[in-house]
RNA sequence: GCCGAUGUAGCUCAAUCGGUAGAGCAACUGAUUUGUAAUCAGUAGGUUGUCGGUUCGAUUCCGGCCAUCGGCUCCA
């Protein structure tokens, strides 16, 4: 029997990351004991542990379905209940792979024989089970208390679309109780504030499998919201320096060849013909961007040079990838390319990021920057790499900014530094990038007369803030949990009125409100007036503002929050000028940042 | 693209064993004139994703296609 304190230390140990990592990944040992026990002829693959959870890839004769989940976890608990030993032993890797086929597991022999190179291999057992693994483990499996199992997916082999397709069982597993009913509740306050939901509640956009997969319609709401990050974002570029240039939706191929899309990027690209003629629907927006630049000669006086566009792009993504806002096929970028002088490039980044930083402070995103270095597939010089990856990390450094670094996750045509911003849930997502790009200003032969009288490259950057504004509207949806701060609110404010008497009051109240410059609706509608505030609340408007016979008479109103309830009876005037400051100072409502967790998702998505 | 699931009214869902579909909300009409999250009544609304097969008869069974969802893969 182990005494009070040994549990209670044990109990410390498993409730630090470390401790639910070992934790986790004896949940999957479980799991799969579980599944050979039901499914003798079930293959067993890998079963790692996972941000949050844990899963373990099987080969089975059928797939799983929600009913064997079930059974499963009904089996876990009888082997929890069991109280098997974890057992570690060591073998060559020779005997592993006799051991293993014997137990007729040829995954587990391919495994091993990545490792022939190991003097020795561990191997865990509980009961009857036994797998390769390199531990550590939990000393018993009766030590696993909180788990759930979520779901099953397919998942290939090795993570290889040429290999068999394996089944994957997906759970979660806390040493405390609390850990796992938090971490269940942050799944379902997800899937409350999942933008494809909000978006058809709040009447922001739609995809209709008419129009296709992946092109959005906006709906008049939705619509006010782009225009709204529009407006946003052209003043902040224009106050930074950007000139705005527009491209078109379709480019003779020939420029696709020029700039390299046609053989790189050609099963992305749609294309059509005009008299004979190839176009390529633009993918980015690069081309067109070189292009005007090299309309004619330039002057390092002239530089540096940002083109900024909210340029439109179509990439063709296979129909499995296709999801909301997030991943589509036709999407708007906040784009720039800079072209500058070698010795302007470090402030140009500091200039990039510093525009990241005060965008993502508007919207109350936290951030982290990484740095991604030359992968193995690339062109370009050493020497052209190494300027460029020392442009990118003297600004970080410079700016005394923290990153990390992904080795060799570059763009193949140059560093880069991502932006990876997080949601009120704990998400990140990924947004602004900034690339270097020496490949492009080569290709389309920029050049830039210098001060010593001959021609040299310009340097480029490729750039984007909010990166697809699609995306970035799905995560703020979710961020905000549709609760938009009055700025971003399509609807600021509603007019409510009591009774039929005061409509034609209403009506004034709402054109005051309007000529203000106050997003305003009047919902005349013969309710009561609790209906009204319901739906106003559903519908996540800001601001009621409730007029009745007493409202009549002292010609005010009465304001109720949608965040903070009733505000009382208040002057329209001052009513107006509060809501204008708010707007003003892009107040972000307090109740934002309601449930953390560590659940981290990544999406990407290129720009050009 | 791959594995699995799903597709019924604008939305959320129901329909026993195969016998041509039903509710709530929304919409519309009428009554009601209301004080901080749902007033009452009535009316209308459907080629059950789509194409084909089996069957006397298909929302239901089988197959193809499309789309969506959960993943995988991909994401210059």
């Amino acid at each position: 029997m182990e005494n009070t304190t040994e549990k209670e230390k044990i109990r410390i140990l498993l409730e630090s990351p470390e401790g639910e990592e070992i934790l986790r990944h004896t949940s999957a040992h479980v799991m799969a004991q579980a599944v050979k026990e039901l499914f003798p002829e079930t293959r067993l693959a890998i079963g790692p542990t996972i941000e949050n959870g844990f899963y373990y890839d099987f080969d089975t004769a059928r797939p799983f379905t929600p009913e064997d989940l079930d059974k499963i976890t009904e089996r876990m608990q009888e082997i929890v209940r069991r109280a098997y030993p974890v057992v570690r032993t060591e073998m060559s890797p020779d005997e592993a792979i006799v051991f293993f086929e014997q137990r007729h597991e040829p995954y587990k022999v391919e495994l091993i024989r990545d490792l022939m190179e190991e003097s020795m291999v561990s191997l865990y057992a509980q009961g009857d089970f036994v797998d390769l693994c390199r531990g550590p483990h939990l000393p018993n499996t009766s030590m696993l208390k909180h788990f759930k199992l979520l779901n099953v997916a397919g998942a290939y082999w090795r993570g290889d679309e040429r290999n068999p397709m394996l089944q994957r069982i997906y759970g979660t597993s806390f040493a405390r109780k609390e850990g796992l009913q938090n971490h269940l509740k942050m799944l379902e306050e997800a899937k409350k504030r999942d933008h494809r939901k909000l978006g058809r509640e709040l009447d922001l956009f739609e995809i209709n499998e008419t129009v296709g997969g992946g092109l959005i319609l906006y709906h008049p709401k939705g619509a006010m919201l782009r225009w709204i990050l529009e407006d946003f974002e052209k003043a902040e570029h224009l106050k930074r320096g950007y000139l705005p240039v527009i491209g078109p939706q379709i480019l003779k191929s020939d420029v696709w060849r020029i700039s390299g899309h046609y053989d790189y990027y050609k099963e992305n690209m749609y294309f059509t013909e005009i008299e004979g003629k190839e176009y390529g629907i633009k993918p980015m927006n690069c081309p067109a961007h070189m292009m005007i630049f090299q309309s004619k000669t330039r002057s390092y006086r002239d530089l540096p040079l940002r083109f900024f566009e909210l340029g439109t792009v179509h990439r063709h993504e296979k129909t499995g990838v296709l999801h909301g806002l997030l991943r589509v096929r036709g999407f708007t970028q906040d784009d720039a390319h800079i072209f500058c002088l070698p010795e302007q490039l470090t402030g140009e980044i500091i200039g990039v990021i510093d525009f990241v930083r005060d965008v993502m402070k508007v919207f109350g995103f936290e951030y982290t920057l990484e740095l991604s270095t030359r992968p193995e597939k690339s062109i370009g010089s050493d020497e052209d790499w190494d300027r460029a990856t020392l442009a990118l990390t003297s600004a970080l450094e410079e700016h005394r900014l923290a990153y990390t670094i992904n080795e060799g996750d570059g763009a193949f045509y140059g560093p880069k530094v991502d932006v990876k911003i997080k949601d009120a849930l704990g998400r990140s997502w990924q947004c602004a990038t900034i690339q270097c790009d020496f490949t492009l200003p080569e290709r389309f032969k920029l050049r830039y007369a210098g001060q010593d009288g001959s021609e040299h490259r310009p340097i480029m950057l490729h750039r984007v803030i909010l990166g697809s504004l699609e995306r970035f509207m799905a995560v703020l949806i979710e961020h905000f949990a549709g609760k938009f701060p009055v700025w971003l609110a399509p609807v600021q404010a509603v007019v409510i009125n009591i009774t039929d008497k005061q409509l034609s009051y209403a009506a004034e109240v709402k054109e005051k409100f309007v000529k203000a410059g106050i997003r305003t609706d009047l919902d005349a509608r013969n309710e009561k007036m609790g209906y009204k505030i319901r739906e106003a609340q559903i519908q996540k408007i800001p601001y009621m503002i409730i007029v009745g016979d007493r409202e009549m008479e002292s010609l005010k109103i009465s304001l109720r929050s949608r965040d903070r309830g009733d505000l009382g009876t208040l002057n329209i005037e001052s009513s107006i000028q509060d809501i204008l400051k708010e707007i003003e100072e892009k107040r972000i409502p307090e109740d934002t940042m309601e449930i953390k967790d560590q659940g981290t998702k990544i999406k990407k998505q290129k720009i050009g």
